[in-house]
DNA sequence: GGGTCAACCAAGCAAGCGCTAGTGTAAACG
DNA sequence: CGTTTACACTAGCGCTTGCTTGGTTGACCC
């Protein structure tokens, strides 16, 4: 009846896609709204999707594989000092809100609807971009730049920045270098 | 056909669809299932709410005056200095998780279906607790105990405690006491 | 003991939902 | 040329949704 591979169209698709689902998050999101959104008719829709919930994996997919490759470029290009690292994974994380942050908010707000088989899938993913963070919270605590319990400190630390999707406007004054230096900083304590 | 007001019957209906409201989310929450939580049926829903969305205004506006209060009291029964100010808004807010944990919930992340009038109404409570917040960040700032941008700083700072409801378990080893200290201490320049 | 009233129920309507079945079409392939 | 493939269409099925209607119940009141 219908493919599930990683067509350009589907890829295309699937941006739109995310558009609708922050816009007016994903059980709103009719199979109907998002075929006028593509320009074709809600039947033609599942030729290209399974289902509903793939359109959402898709997106979420595609969100998290870009924060992660983002975040490990961004590493690699970047001074060796955990204070460096540390604001290089903070810019990285604020600037995928620029480049990509429809994908990166449904990845953030839309995850319980996921079903088991995809949420088993995409967790993997997930893993793989905190433990970025943990160990680069990790190299700090130890480098005496920052204080407290790894695992608290972690959690906040990416409390703080994942809320910045409530109120940081890309537009506006702040660069996510200004943002990223300034959490830096507010955590640091002052060193040598 | 019905009323509005606040009922003692109302009341104890709000507490049990925020229930069903964080555990599947308001627009996955049917009237069918929530009256089936209250041991009626659907129909009677309507002799308490005029609407769904109405359901949802209230169960908002309880659990933002109900944080508003614990907040009011704890800074009020604390000692007066910025460090204390600043611990004890931090505590109230993870206290309200344990407290009143559901409706605090949908307060965060169910505002965005709240229809425009019903927003408008609440938002002067939401504007009230965050003022308070900016109040306690100012006195620290002023006295030096953290250092920033006022406005990012208390963005940080909510987004980190916010975020908790994603990974806080109350029943753990860590009380909101800990994590208000471990926060506090998080964000401080060691002081005198 | 008739009147009032909040609370609830049974039944169902109109609209919208995700999704399917069967078909058309134009380009690509051998 | 005939066949395949990718993409889209029309039409609608079966079900659920939020909400309405008209009526019943039982406690309380003077």
């Amino acid at each position: 009846m219908n493919v599930m591979n990683d067509s350009p169209r589907r890829k295309e698709l699937t941006r739109q896609a995310a558009q609708l689902f922050v816009q007016e998050g994903f059980d709103r999101t009719t199979v109907r709204m998002l075929a006028q959104e593509m320009g074709i008719k809600s039947g033609s829709l599942f030729h290209h999707f399974r289902d509903k919930q793939e359109i959402l994996a898709a997106v979420i997919e595609e969100g998290t594989q870009n924060a992660l490759a983002i975040a490990r470029e961004t590493l690699q290009q970047c001074d060796n000092t955990p204070e460096a690292r540390l604001h290089a994974m903070a810019r990285a994380h604020l600037e995928t809100l620029l480049t990509d942050r429809n994908a990166h908010v449904v990845a953030l707000y839309e995850w319980r609807r996921l079903d088991t088989a995809a949420r088993d899938h995409l967790s993997h993913l997930r893993d793989a971009y905190e433990a970025l963070w943990e160990e680069v919270i990790d190299e700090a605590l130890a480098a005496g730049l920052i204080h407290g319990d790894r695992f608290l400190v972690s959690r906040f630390v990416m409390g703080a920045l994942n809320w910045t999707v409530r109120w940081y406007d890309p537009s506006g004054a702040r660069s996510p270098d200004d943002l990223a230096r300034e959490l830096v900083a507010m955590i640091s304590r002052p060193a040598t």
